[in-house]
RNA sequence: GCUGGGGUGGCGGAGUGGGCAAUCGCACUUGACUGUAAAUCAAGCGCCUUACGGCUACGUAGGUUCGAAUCCUACCCUCAGCA
């Protein structure tokens, strides 16, 4: 479905790598690409509130549609017109489709990690899990009162529909590493089955829509590093007519070159007019210049602001960071407690412009709030700085230089 | 001064004749962390050694015993109560 409301402009592409820059024009403002989107799985990104957000740089925020529907519930989102005005975003969002809870929750080895609630006990259905696939749906089982919800690609649509995101995603059924070829073969054929679900219910919620108001649903990719898989659930997804692409599953997790590997499967398929978001893309920057390098535009991490809440802060090459650390340090380390400088001395985010290293170690030790605000502060701010920096040599032709510098 | 309790690793606290470098907790160190997890997990944590292994420890000094953190004596310290 095309509309005016949404569109996707390249600008420049990088002459030896498929790394561009560009625009996501969204009824909500623009994102300039490529973007990093903090998460706010509950409708806030922990401890940063908009102006925070917007201070240190971001565009754009990314909510979670499991959370929201079980709490507050969709009616109530439905009534302020969609999780940003709720939350005070002005700017463009996406939401998730529930479908990595439903993976998450359906992995025997997995915990209820949806939640910080540890009040109600954890029920489970059956082999100990907590969700159950079948083809109809997702059946899952609420962390917070424990009551049964069925999520189906069509229930998906609908709660998106009312959290009412710029950009959308349609069900899928990512598989982790650790799953038999039979389960992830299993898992592949029912995502496509979801999609084209997602994309029908989709269409039919547009076509009773308002003027000058859209969603753009991204279908995701998935297959991993199964090339036949993976290019045709790409093709699935061109050929459907969804207005963006997302990469899925565990190969775009932490490990960069398994991102890189899984990308480059496809990257000759990657058309110029829709975009391509990576979800949950790991790695640090290591693994963004990887992602960009093969197209990427924007990406989600939920890493970025959790570290930062335990006391891992962003490096720049200038203070020390490199791929052996990931671009980054251990705020904790007893090393700082009596550092009177920034804990960098080229980052001017809100944080290293205005507090010591010892009094930022001192706020996380100590398990103060303002530490985890601080900190997140300081990482949302280097990520979407990264960023900047990556548009700008893209923009100058000076990606691989930039890349260099800090791989 | 008297009476009673107690002194074990950075701290708390087990162990009350041999299996003890010493259960466990905290703190600390190192590491892990994707569509969220201020959660959690893993490893280390007397000294030397990459490791195998070795060495020194249970307030201090003696003693009993084949063998003592554990029993005995003296002393030091400490806590509680009484003065």
């Amino acid at each position: 479905m095309q509309n005016k409301n949404f569109s996707f402009k390249i600008l420049r592409k990088d002459n030896i790598t498929c790394a561009r820059v560009g625009t996501i024009f969204t009824p909500h403002g623009a994102i300039q690409t490529p973007a990093f989107s903090p998460v706010a799985t509950r409708a806030t990104v922990k401890t940063l509130d908009p102006s925070d957000l917007i201070n240190a740089g971001s565009q754009v925020v990314l909510a979670n549609t499991y959370h929201l529907y079980l709490r507050p519930g969709i009616k109530i989102i439905e009534d302020f017109g969609g999780f940003a005005p709720f939350m005070k975003w002005d700017g463009p969002t996406i939401t998730d489709s529930g479908g990595y809870q439903v993976s998450f929750l359906w992995s025997p080895s997995a915990k209820a990690s949806v939640g910080q609630d540890t009040s109600g006990q954890e029920s489970v259905l059956d082999s100990g899990r907590v969700a159950k696939i079948t083809d109809e749906g997702a059946t899952f089982i609420s962390h917070i009162d424990g009551a049964r919800h069925l999520l189906s690609p069509e229930k998906s649509m609908e709660i998106q529909h009312s959290l009412a995101a710029d950009i959308i995603m349609a069900l899928d059924q990512p598989l982790g590493k650790d799953f038999s070829e039979k389960k992830k073969r299993e898992a592949f054929e029912r995502t496509l089955r979801w999609e084209e679900r997602s994309f029908v219910r989709w269409n039919e919620l547009e076509t009773k829509r308002k003027k000058g108001t859209f969603q753009a649903l991204y279908g995701i990719m998935q297959g991993g590093i199964n090339k036949d898989q993976i290019r045709k659930s790409l093709e699935f997804i061109l050929v459907t007519g969804f207005p963006g692409i997302a990469a899925g599953g565990e190969t775009i997790g932490t490990d960069p070159m398994l991102t890189s590997r899984t990308l480059d499967l496809v990257s000759d398929l990657l058309p110029d007019d829709k975009p391509l978001h990576a979800l949950g893309l790991g790695g640090g920057p290591e693994g963004i210049f990887e992602a960009v390098e093969r197209g990427v535009d924007t990406f989600d991490n939920t890493s970025i602001t959790r570290q930062a809440r335990s006391g891992l802060l962003f490096l720049y090459p200038e203070d020390g960071g490199k791929v052996e650390n990931k671009f980054r340090m251990d705020i904790k380390k007893s090393k700082f407690k009596d550092i009177k400088e920034p804990f960098s001395k080229v980052c001017n985010c809100y944080s290293c412009s205005n507090f010591s290293a010892a009094y930022l170690h001192h706020l996380i030790i100590s398990g103060e709030l303002l530490g985890l605000r601080l900190a997140s502060i300081h990482n949302v701010h280097f990520i979407n700085d990264l960023m900047k920096k990556i548009r700008e040599a893209i923009l100058n032709g000076d990606f691989i230089q930039l890349k260099r510098e800090w791989i």
